[in-house]
RNA sequence: GCCCGGAUGGUGGAAUUGGUAGACACACGGGACUUAAAAUCCCGAGGCCCCGGAAGGGGCCGUGCCGGUUCGAGUCCGGCUCCGGGCACCA
């Protein structure tokens, strides 16, 4: 053993042994418990840095350790492989998308492994394999027979930059998710999956997802944005034959309502248009309003703006005759697109009516102390009719009852989930396996024709539009229907469809027969423990889970949720920004290894922060984590013989006290690392605790002569410093449990457990508060009773010192912990 | 505006169920080793104040702010401030 630390040798020695013996693979056929777990794969951009090293070295501490735990654990990885980043650097370096996205998965699979990340590379996936996404067009498919895929024209949220669809969920502040560019509206043609459909489910299922972080189902649920309320038809006076069908989840201030609103582009408008100079009105207010992007029409404090329409409409509910609008303020994208306005209770419709001079009415008595404007609050029905002397929750079922009974409306429930829009005018990715056909029209490819393959000979100019419309090969096809003449579909498949099951497809990586093997599927879903940024908590999970749940309905797999508990790791944070390779803070995996090895990168990144916060890059801390290495390393190399021949301590009988100490301290530790590893996740304290027992193991050791006895005291203590140590540094404490004499590798060695006989306490220190303050400390024998402890604390010089000439009113005791002498006064 | 987090030494953080606040580390200071430096090892340390020649001993204050509950509050309750994140004309 090399007196010196030289963590690339050992790196190296250990990441080929793994290797070689295939020490990760995992296979179905355990009686041990399977263990799923997953860090979210990632897109293969170019080379990873130690900011994105954290969330695979979190995943690593969680498979290794349940290995040692003696569970089957499946830990593989893959690559989100297509995308815009490798079409951008076909553009700007002439380099083939495909060719592009393998070298840097070459590159970025040799730094996983040579941070010794322990996969199952065996199940390496990449998701531009057309056996890959063959099944991902069977579904879509399948999707397409089911009415879950299908095709409209819309607005879609478009970015001018990418050249291509966003989803909302694609849509952050108004800006591309991926580019940052502002994001405008275009009719287009495109495909959607009928993510709605499953809206209650999703929601349903968020109160039980009980591992999963509160604030991303916070996310989720406000994302889903159910509401609860009535539907009703508004007539339209005079016009028998034209209603206008609203939405409200206040059904209850129906008699309050003064006016009502359409979204400037509802199709209804152009019919109520009555006099000729209007229409020009409605055209150039319309146009107005929607040249604006969503960005500006959101603004802060923005005025409403809206034209009084020359039609007018009766309130149901009281036969009154009201003005009708078309104002900015409505969506046509939510509810109705149609309001009935109730500016007494609706701030917006307040702001609305106070500029337009419309009348208000109060109908739910305000508090007594109420200053503000439009009142949204509870309170008793005023002003409406048979509503009147209700409280807001019974007038809300009783008017709604009011509704069905006449038949004029009913109980409608409203999300602000929409469809999600999967077409992307770009190249690389999956096609939509569809095809135009002159005679039959839109036809699904034959099931035996897939995959449809992605054609790889096309040329990339950057000049907007897919290359794959000007791809003759591709686009002239055959119909699968007539045979006649069809053109192929050239949109692709948004690359959050690939995301949205990976992680069934590691179950049976190379399975032919489908998505997934059945069994296999059934095997090891769910994932047991999901691990990656914030940054997907609406994005990628909710797409996840509502594709789990289409697959389930297709009776792909029996699982009703994918993910049964979630990570979300904190971001790496250098000079106050987000490490990332476009603020140029980056720190290299390269420059760590060759430093200090990998393993001091991940015991610093583990040990920093709790894996849930953000974590402050210092290298300095990264140089005291080195130095814990180095010092552990040393010891061992020094005592090496004596540690090899001496037997490990079995029983504190006959123990000096600073051996039984040290002895309960190894047990202690054992028990904290095992708890803080699988009950929290706080890493960061489980590497302290063994500092801490190490630093004890030296106080043992200092004077460098330890007697046989106190070898094998230390020996245990070691051996339990490098097993604990072995998911947070796996090369480094291979090696010296190799060195320590051991012959089995310690990737297969046994959790080390705790025994009930070495934490036993033969004193105890009880800490004495006179009024709640520590006066004193006191040590008694752990089954001291509590007579004998009062006693003990109340001779306290000290304390005495503090009770003397006073009254004890009576003396709080915790067991084994402490007393509280409470004075009177 | 609404919803969710968070605020603890010079720094990252610890305190798991209301029971010794500041574990562990970083940075810093002192010492040992060295011709010297680096490395290593040892020691110290929240702030203010008091007693003592010194070693040492003691008091008060202290977990963003104000108040409350309790024998006892970083932890619970009420009211704020600031920071971070999410959502936002969603009817």
């Amino acid at each position: 053993m090399e007196e010196k630390y030289y963590p690339q040798i050992v790196e190296e020695k250990w990441q080929k042994i793994w290797e070689e013996k295939k020490s990760f693979r995992a296979a179905e056929n355990s009686s041990r418990p399977k263990y799923y777990v997953l860090e979210m794969f990632p897109y293969p951009s170019g080379r990873i840095h130690m900011g994105h090293v954290r969330v695979y070295t979190i995943g690593d501490v969680l498979a290794r350790f349940k290995r040692m735990r003696g569970f089957n654990v499946l830990h593989p990885m893959g690559w989100d492989a297509f995308g815009l980043p490798a079409e951008n650097a076909a553009i700007e370096r002439g380099i083939h998308p495909a060719k592009w996205t393998m070298e840097n998965i070459a590159y970025m699979k040799e730094q996983l492994k040579k941070m010794g990340i322990s996969y199952d590379w065996d199940r390496e996936i990449a998701t531009c394999e057309p056996e890959y996404y063959r099944w991902e067009q069977l579904i879509f498919i399948r999707m397409l027979e089911r009415g879950l895929a299908y095709r409209k024209r819309s607005t879609v949220n478009w970015c001018p930059s990418c050249r291509t669809v966003l989803a909302n969920e694609q849509v952050e502040n108004g800006r591309c998710w991926r580019c940052e560019s502002e994001v405008t509206k275009r009719d287009i043609d495109g495909w959607f999956f009928k993510i709605t459909a499953y809206a209650e489910e999703l929601l349903a299922w968020c109160d039980r997802l009980t591992g999963w972080p509160e604030r991303v189902i916070t996310m989720q649920k406000n994302w889903i944005g159910r509401s609860e309320g009535a539907e009703f038809d508004l007539p339209v006076a005079g016009r028998p034959e034209l209603k206008i069908r609203v939405f409200t989840t206040r059904p209850d201030t129906a008699f309050g309502m003064t006016y009502a609103v359409l979204a400037p582009e509802h199709p209804l408008v152009d019919q109520l248009i009555t006099r000729p100079e209007e229409r020009a009105e409605v055209e150039s207010f319309r146009a107005e309003v929607l040249k604006q992007s969503d960005q500006e029409r959101v603004a802060e404090d923005r005025p409403k703006r809206g034209l009084r329409l020359s039609a007018r409409v009766v309130n149901p509910f009281n036969g009154a005759d009201i003005p009708l609008f078309i104002a900015d303020y409505v969506l046509m994208t939510y509810g109705t697109g149609a309001i009935m306005a109730v500016p007494g209770e609706d701030q917006r419709d307040w702001d609305f009516a106070k500029k337009h001079g419309l009348p208000i009415i109060e109908t739910t008595q305000r508090p007594a102390d109420w200053t503000g404007e439009a009142y949204p609050g509870d309170g008793v029905k005023i002003n409406s009719g048979f509503l009147d002397g209700l409280t807001v929750a019974e007038a809300k079922r009783r008017a709604t009852d009011w509704l069905v009974e006449r038949r004029l409306g009913e109980a409608k429930v409203n999300y602000r989930l929409r469809d999600w829009g999967i077409s992307r005018q770009r190249y690389w990715g999956a096609p939509i396996p569809v095809l135009y056909c002159d005679a039959c029209g839109m036809v699904p490819e034959k099931e035996e024709n897939l995959p449809v393959v992605l054609p790889r000979d096309v040329q990339i100019s950057g000049k907007g539009g897919s290359p794959l419309t000007s791809h003759p090969d591709f686009v002239n096809a055959r119909c699968p229907r007539c045979g006649g003449r069809a053109r192929r579909e050239t949109d692709t498949m948004d690359t959050f469809v690939e995301s949205s099951w990976y992680f069934l497809r590691y179950c049976s990586p190379r399975y032919e027969g489908g998505m997934v093997e059945r069994a296999a599927a059934d095997y090891w879903m769910p994932v047991d423990q999901y691990i990656g940024g914030i940054e997907h908590a609406v994005l990628h999970l909710l797409y996840a889970r509502f594709y789990t749940k289409v697959l389930r309905d297709l009776g792909l797999v029996q699982i009703d949720e994918p993910f049964n508990a979630l990570l979300s790791q904190g971001m790496v944070i250098k000079e106050g920004a987000k490490m990332s390779k476009s603020k140029g803070n980056v720190v290299s995996d390269a420059v760590i290894r060759e430093k200090y090895g990998a393993d001091t990168g991940r015991l610093f990144e583990l040990f920093a922060a709790p894996p849930e916060k953000d974590l402050d890059w210092s290298d300095q801390g990264v140089e005291g984590g080195f130095r814990f290495l180095t010092r552990l390393w040393r010891f061992v190399c020094q005592h090496r013989d004596a540690l090899v021949a001496a037997t490990p301590a079995s029983s504190s009988d006959e123990l000096p006290a600073d051996l039984r100490d040290l002895r309960r301290l190894t047990h202690k530790t054992i028990k904290k690392v095992t708890d803080d590893i699988e009950l929290r996740f706080h890493f960061n304290t489980a590497i302290a605790a063994i500092m801490e027992l190490f630093n004890a193991v030296g106080a043992v050791t200092r004077d460098g002569s330890a007697s046989e006895r106190e070898m094998s005291v230390v020996k245990t203590a070691l051996e339990a410093i490098v097993t604990l140590l072995y998911p947070f540094v796996p090369h480094v404490t291979s090696e010296l449990w190799e060195n320590l004499g051991h012959k089995s590798s310690l990737d297969a060695v046994p959790w080390p457990s705790y025994s009930a006989e070495a934490m036993e306490q033969e004193n105890l220190l009880i800490v004495v508060q006179v009024d709640g303050r520590v006066r004193g400390k006191i040590t008694v024998p752990a089954d001291a009773s509590s007579d004998y402890i009062k006693e003990e604390a109340l001779a306290d010089p000290r304390v005495k010192g503090f009770v003397a000439g006073k009254e004890i009113q009576r003396i709080v005791e915790v067991p084994r912990r402490l007393v509280n002498i409470v004075l009177e006064g």
